[in-house]
DNA sequence: ATGAAAGCGCTAACAC
DNA sequence: GTGTTAGCGCTTTCAT
C-alpha cells in the first residue's frame, strides 16, 4: 500500500527548516552547516522521501533524459543496441526512455511525441521507414536535439550516426572473392528498401556483383527461412548467400539445414551486424560487425555537447552531420 | 534547430483567449463554442504547440505511465516480453518506460528509483535476483502499485504475474516419459538459483526425475554451448537434455552440432519459454510456451483497476496476489 | 460559456 | 548560512 505522498515540504517541516534549506541539503548544491544537513537527511530517510523529478524538471527547464525509439525489440540487433544505449546513458547520468514501434510508423510517431511532451533532452531514433518516418524525425528535430541512429530518413535535418554499410559490403565482397570458388553463384538475401540500411547494403552488393540475383524480404528469421525454402524449391545448389543481416542469415541456415543441406559445404552464408548469436552459430557465422560501442559513445558525445550548450543554437552547428563508423569483418568459417 | 519553447500561454495569447479556455479547447474536457475551439486549435497548430506533460502531470497528480524494469534485453525472452508490454500499454493509453538492468541489481535499483521519481502510475519489475532485488521491489511497493512479472522475490508484498513453472515441468516430464526410450538419461541444464523461475523449474524437474543430473549456469546461449561441450568432453552419449530456457536449449543444440553430434537423433533437447527463434530451429524445438499475451493483459487489468481506484487503498486489496498462467507444450520433434 | 487565480513540487534569485 | 518568495506549464475550482 503506497505511502501518502511525501514532499520536500514535509521533510522541511519534520527537520524544522525552510524549504530552501531542505532543497539545498538534498541536492547538495550549496554549502551549509553539517548539523542542519544531516538533520534534513535524517528526516528525509525517516519519511521515505523521494524527490519528485517532475517538479524539478519543470522548475529547471531541463532534465537528463534521452528518448530512444526502436523499430522492433524482437529483432536482436535492435535489442542489443537498446541494451548498449541503456548502459552508456546510465553511466553518464542520463536516463533512457525506450519506445518500441513494433514496426508501425504510427506507433513510432506516438512514441516520439510522448518523448517530446515529456521534455526529453534528446531523441535518438532508429527510423522504421525511410520515407514514412521522415515526418516524425522532422518534427522531433523541431522540438529537441534529434539523432538518427543506424537508419536514416530522407532529407531530415538531424545528425546521423551509423555504420558505413557500403564499406561493410566492400569487406564482404573482398572476402568472397578471395576465398570462394569463382564458379559459385552469389545471391543477396536482403530486405525491402524501407530502410536506409537495407538499401545501402543492397546497393553495396550490386556494385560488387552487378547482375547477381537479389531476393528481398524483411529483417527477420522467418524471411531467411522462407528464402531458403524458395532456393531449395528452385533446385539451387552450391551458392554463396549474402544476407543483409545476421538474423536473416541465421534463418537461411536454419531453413537450409532443415532440408538436409549442409552449411557451409553446400551453401555458404554470410551475415551483417555482428549480433551475439551469430558468433555461436555452428560454424560461427562470417559477418561484418558494427562498432556498436563506438556509435553509442558518439551519440553520448552529441547529447553532452548539446547539454553544455548554455546558449542553444549559438556555438554548436545544429546542421545535419553524418557520422559513419567502420564495421569489421569477423570470419567464422 | 529546436523552436523556442511554446506554451499554452502563447497559444492563448495568439488566439486571443484566456489560459483556461485554451486548456479546455486543447484537452476537450469541457463544452465550449465551436468557434473559439477551432480558433484555439488553429493557433496551436500554427505555433507548433505541444503539451508539456510534466506540467500536466504535476498539476493532475497522476499520469498514465508505467515503468518496466527488465534484467537484460539481450535475452530474447525479455525483449519479447518488453515488446508485448509496449503494445499492450500503448493500446490502452499508457506510456511505457523501459529500464534494462543489464544484469546488475544496482542498475535495476537505480532504474526503479528513477521511475518512482518520475511519478509513474505503476512499476512492473522482472527482478534480477531473487534475494538481492527484494529491497528494490519492497521500496517500489511503498511508493506505487508494483507488479512482479515472471520472476518473484522473497517476501515482497507485490502481486506476482507469471507462468506456472512447476506445471510447465509437469508437461515436459509427461512428454519425455511418453515418447523417450526409458533407458535414455535425462539431464537438466538450468540456471543458478538467482531467480524464482530458475529455481522453480529446477525443483519441478527434480520432482519428476529425482536423482537426475543437473547442470546450472546462466540464462544464456553461451552457457548452453559450454554445457554441451562439457557433456561431450565427458563422453556422454544419447541423453535427453531439459533446458530451463529456450536460449539455453539453442545454445546446447549449437554446441552439440558443432562437434558433429546429431540432434535429435543422438541427443534430444527440450526448451522452456516459447521464444520465436525456437520455432524456427531445425528441427523446431520442443518447448513449453508461456502465455505472454495473457500475462500482459493481466498486468494491464491490475494497472487499470488501480487507476480507477479514486479512493486509493480503500476498495482494492493491495495485498499480495499470485496470478499463475498455464504454459502449453509445443511439440517440435 | 468564459476568465481569474490558486497551486501541484521543486529550485533559484533575492533578502537578511 | 538561512529564509522568503516567485514561478516553471498546466488544470481546475470558483466566480462571473
Amino acid at each position: 500500500m503506497p505511502d501518502k505522498r511525501v514532499t520536500i515540504k514535509d521533510v522541511a517541516a519534520h527537520a524544522g527548516v525552510s524549504l530552501a534549506t531542505a532543497s539545498r541539503a538534498l541536492s547538495g548544491t550549496r554549502p551549509m552547516s553539517e548539523e542542519l544537513r544531516s538533520r534534513v537527511m535524517a528526516s528525509a530517510a525517516e519519511l521515505n522521501y523521494q524527490v519528485n523529478l517532475l517538479g524539478r524538471a519543470l522548475r529547471q527547464q531541463r532534465h537528463p533524459v534521452v528518448g530512444l525509439s526502436v523499430p522492433d525489440l524482437e529483432n536482436p540487433f535492435f535489442a542489443s543496441l537498446t541494451e548498449h544505449m541503456s548502459r552508456t546513458m546510465r553511466a553518464a547520468g542520463f536516463e533512457l526512455l525506450v519506445s518500441s514501434a513494433g514496426g508501425s510508423v504510427e506507433a513510432e510517431a506516438e512514441g516520439v511525441r510522448a518523448f517530446l511532451g515529456r521534455q526529453v533532452h534528446a531523441v535518438v531514433i532508429i527510423a522504421c521507414d525511410e520515407a514514412q518516418s521522415a515526418e516524425t524525425v522532422q518534427f522531433a528535430s523541431s522540438k529537441a536535439l534529434t539523432i538518427q541512429f543506424d537508419r536514416r530518413v530522407e532529407g531530415a535535418p538531424a545528425t546521423f550516426v551509423g555504420c558505413d554499410n557500403r564499406y561493410g559490403m566492400d569487406l564482404i565482397a573482398e572476402h568472397i572473392l578471395t576465398t570462394a570458388p569463382p564458379a559459385k553463384e552469389v545471391i543477396f538475401v536482403g530486405a525491402g528498401a524501407k530502410s536506409s540500411s537495407a538499401r545501402e547494403r543492397l546497393q553495396g552488393f550490386e556494385q560488387h556483383f552487378p547482375g547477381a540475383r537479389t531476393m528481398l524480404g524483411t529483417f527477420s528469421l522467418a524471411w531467411g527461412i522462407t528464402a531458403a525454402e524458395q532456393l531449395i524449391a528452385e533446385g539451387t545448389h552450391n551458392a554463396t548467400l549474402v544476407a543483409a543481416a545476421d538474423i536473416i542469415a541465421l534463418g537461411l541456415i536454419s531453413g537450409l539445414r532443415s532440408h538436409g543441406i549442409r552449411v557451409p559445404e553446400d551453401f555458404r552464408v554470410i551475415g551483417f551486424d555482428g549480433i551475439g548469436p551469430a558468433a555461436f552459430a555452428h560454424p560461427p557465422l562470417t559477418t561484418v560487425r558494427q562498432p556498436v560501442e563506438d556509435m553509442c559513445a558518439s551519440i553520448l558525445d552529441l547529447v553532452r555537447a548539446d547539454s553544455n550548450d548554455l546558449d542553444p543554437g549559438a556555438s554548436s552547428p545544429h546542421g545535419k552531420q553524418v557520422l559513419h563508423y567502420e564495421p569489421k569483418l569477423v570470419c567464422g568459417t
